[in-house]
DNA sequence: TGTACATCAGTGAACGCGCGTTCACTGATGTAC
DNA sequence: TGTACATCAGTGAACGCGCGTTCACTGATGTAC
């Protein structure tokens, strides 16, 4: 250490920071996940990188821009449990069950990532602002398919396997997602806070069901 | 107008304002009414109503007490949108007709008032924070049935009518309530945000028509 | 009917807070020669 | 391999803002006599 006398709040060997806008992004995300959306505030960001506030505006052009790339990243890490939940499925199965298994992950992992990081599933689908500075979204990393676009292909595989009425394929998403969403609010900030977790599980199961013969 | 020499915002003809509080819970729901929960700030509704900022407290003990009037004023104003709605249906209708169609009205009154009272439909719904103050529920006025008072009465009209099994009905209220709230909260401030009108009223007859089918 | 007085609704001034953002700067780093 | 230099990531200091809340006060009002 050379002529760092004043104590940063983690020193650093170099001057520069070297990564600060993933630093940034990483703290944005712990923030979310801890207090939602409003929780993203530019200068506790800063803060947790050990670095000056006004540094951020190297990497973001605001606090609305890091909101929209935690907000990317969130969404994106909402797809990789969607993903994962998938991808436990026997693919061996008859292509009926599979479909409607893989309807059912969907919905699953949606209400299981709105409970278990409700943070951050606030921040995805808080509406942003007017003014709101959106980024590249490659820069979120995974690049792979988004949340609403794995409802969507299990909806594709339901009407492959003959289980959901081609006419009453258009639109469907709007539906299943609909339900589940709304599940998830009432869960996260709305009445059904206090619901134990058992309550919850047996209400999911139903809940999907009823959109599994409603559709 | 004897020593107010200072002028107020707005003139008052007595010292005491006399109706301070019902201004200052007016003024706080129109704050709901065009931003939501984050926009009932006290010092603003103080503001509106004529008066010095700290004149509040002798009214409420906070600012998240004035939000909680608020917000028990929206889910007021919902239920009597939910019981407007139910009483324009002609009650000599059979009552299996009669069942079916109250369930729909109160699904098409959340789903107006969350579209036309936005922000008032995010503070009746947004969590209070941990520290929020609670309020006699009886100063909100209109002490009648609750929002999901009136969907439960209508989910038992539909069991006495023999529409929905004995066996179904315990809970039924949250699978039809979320599937309701979910495509309220997409149309609000999720990604249907920008859905036509035309569309929006489409996706709600077929969302309505799946809750019927599926409970 | 008139007067003294207690009440308490609203005043006036001030606090500390944390925020987002702007400005001019400095010095470590990588590059061109 | 060594040196001069341009770049630009992060610094340091400061801004104005609006917020919620506290304090000691004042004077219009209603009540008791």
């Amino acid at each position: 250490m050379k002529k760092r006398t004043k104590a940063a709040p983690r020193a650093r060997s170099t001057y520069r920071h070297g990564d600060l806008r993933r630093a940034l992004l990483a703290a944005g995300i712990e923030l979310a996940r801890g207090g939602g959306p409003d929780a993203v505030v530019l200068r506790e960001a800063t803060r947790r990188a050990g670095v000056v506030p006004n540094a951020a505006y190297r990497h973001f052009a605001g606090r609305s821009a890091l909101l929209a790339a935690v907000r990317a990243a969130a969404l994106s890490m909402l797809a990789v449990a969607m993903e994962a939940e998938i991808a436990r499925l026997d693919p061996r199965r008859p292509p009926s069950d599979f479909a409607r298994a893989s309807l059912r992950a969907v919905g699953s992992a949606y209400l299981r990532f709105a409970q278990t990081e409700t943070g951050l599933f606030r921040t995805a689908f808080t509406a942003p602002e007017e003014s709101e500075v959106s980024d590249d979204p490659a820069k979120a990393g995974h690049t792979g398919r988004n949340p609403f676009q794995l409802l969507s292909d299990a909806l594709d595989r339901l009407t492959a396997a003959g289980l959901l009425p081609p006419a009453r394929r258009p639109g469907a998403e709007y539906l299943a997602w609909s339900t589940v969403h709304g599940l998830a609010m009432l869960f996260i900030e709305g009445p059904l806070n206090r619901m134990p977790a058992a309550q919850r599980r047996e209400i999911e199961q139903r809940l999907l069901k009823m959109v599994e013969e409603g559709l």
